[in-house]
DNA sequence: CGCGTACTTGAGCCGTTTCAAGTACGGTGG
DNA sequence: CCACCGTACTTGAAACGGCTCAAGTACGCG
């Protein structure tokens, strides 16, 4: 399973195309009067950044709040000696940054890229005085929260609850199944993460990641050709995960 | 150390004096004209629970949100073998089951007294009613959801990059005497919960909590007389919770 | 063709979990 | 007042599981 090669191309196209399409279909304003949204859209400043890099880092102070317009970006939090966990791979439409934007502490986590992204930016100033005079977009910070929450509680979960591997993995196969628009109904997905990331994302090493991952190929759970996967037997990856 | 004893007469007792204060001196709708804050006030429920009770379970569909007026509430989430972990304990002023109450989506934790509270409780059409006309309270609850997602944040550091049982408990404490405003400047603070308790907060068992507290005790760096606790020596906690 | 990155696989170590006993304390009923 | 009981805490010994270290393989890319 390899890290899918991304074109450099990817950004420059996601230049082209992407500033118009972003605040019409990422749905974030379209109750906006025309007005309205037009002042608002003035405040964002868009952005474009390339693979891995960094929108905020953990401990830094917060400078704003991000909308992510298109491509992927991973929420991580470090420890000190190095080890890393993934939160959350955020999408479209993601609105990044707020509980620190908000209560003004320093990032808890940190953002970056994964794929060439098209990021629009806004001052915590700004910020602040959007979610005084607009309720609308307090509604939809209050909805980027709930699901931020329940993201963490799922994470929580897994470092917490799940204590054995294949319950981990198989847990972290399930919701990526179940999270990517693009399965197939057949269970067939691609995972654009390495075993690496897996593993920091469920909390085990790179190779117990190997090991488990093999495991269930030899079990015949899943196939696996580079990163695309497939689901064979759900029902008996779903009781690994419940265990 | 053993969980403080409780007397049944605490429930009637706030049932006298808290209504007055609850909305007062919880500061949630200080902003409010009074007008506008009576008319609120009369669509939140008062309700009392004694010790243990229950709020709300997780997987059970939302009712609504509750501010907790008086008293400690845990939050846990538990697996189906019966482990439980405890993401948080809340205290007078919070806001209980919001993410739950804003998406739809089944409670994720649940909700249970840890002792005698009283807890005003809002139906969930009420309050996305609420959500939508009354921007001074969206804003309560984005501060609420903000420190909601920081403590789940916390937690899955805690889970997830802190390995050693030395590293867990020794944040465990700190966190708890930096919450604890009871927490003097010698560092003494009372813990009202069981080892068995910590041991979900942290992600360990029983007895390892009580190995891991006997082994600082010796080392010099608390002590401890049933559910009273000092901090001796801040500066080498604070190294092993760094770890 | 050689290099870098990611994946694979094996062997041994280490620390928590598990299981098992036993202690301490508060409350209850005789 | 005391014996009894339940809950919480304590302590020891063994087992399990993932981690660490180490070696080797596969693949894309310059």
């Amino acid at each position: 399973m390899r890290r899918l090669p991304v074109s450099p191309l990817n950004h420059f196209e996601s230049r082209e195309k992407c500033p118009p399409c972003a605040w019409e279909s990422l749905g974030t304003f379209e109750k906006f009067s025309p007005a309205a949204r037009k002042a608002f859209e003035a405040i964002w400043r868009t952005r474009f950044y390339p693979s891995a890099a960094i929108l905020f880092v953990e401990g830094q102070p917060p400078r704003g709040a991000y909308l992510l317009g298109s491509g992927r970006v991973k929420l991580a939090m470090s420890s000190a000696e190095g080890k890393s966990i993934i939160l959350h791979v955020a999408g479209p439409g993601e609105l990044l940054g707020l509980s620190s934007a908000i209560s003004g502490q320093s990032h808890e986590i940190s953002a970056e890229t994964l794929e060439p992204c098209q990021v629009n930016f806004i001052r915590r100033g700004d910020f602040c005085r959007l979610l005084q005079e607009e309720p609308e977009f307090s509604l939809k910070v209050i909805e980027q929260l709930s699901r931020d929450y329940f993201v963490a509680c799922g994470q929580v979960r897994t470092f917490g609850l799940s204590r054995k591997a294949t319950e981990k993995v198989a847990r972290f196969l399930l919701d990526w199944a179940a999270r990517d628009r693009n399965t197939t109904a057949e269970m067939q997905m691609t995972l654009p993460l390495t075993h690496e990331e897996i593993a920091q994302a469920v909390g085990l090493t790179r190779e117990t990641v190997t090991r488990t991952l093999a495991d269930f190929k030899h079990r015949k759970l899943i196939l696996t050709d580079g990163p695309e996967v497939v689901i064979c037997n759900r029902p008996v990856l779903e009781s690994l995960s419940a265990a």
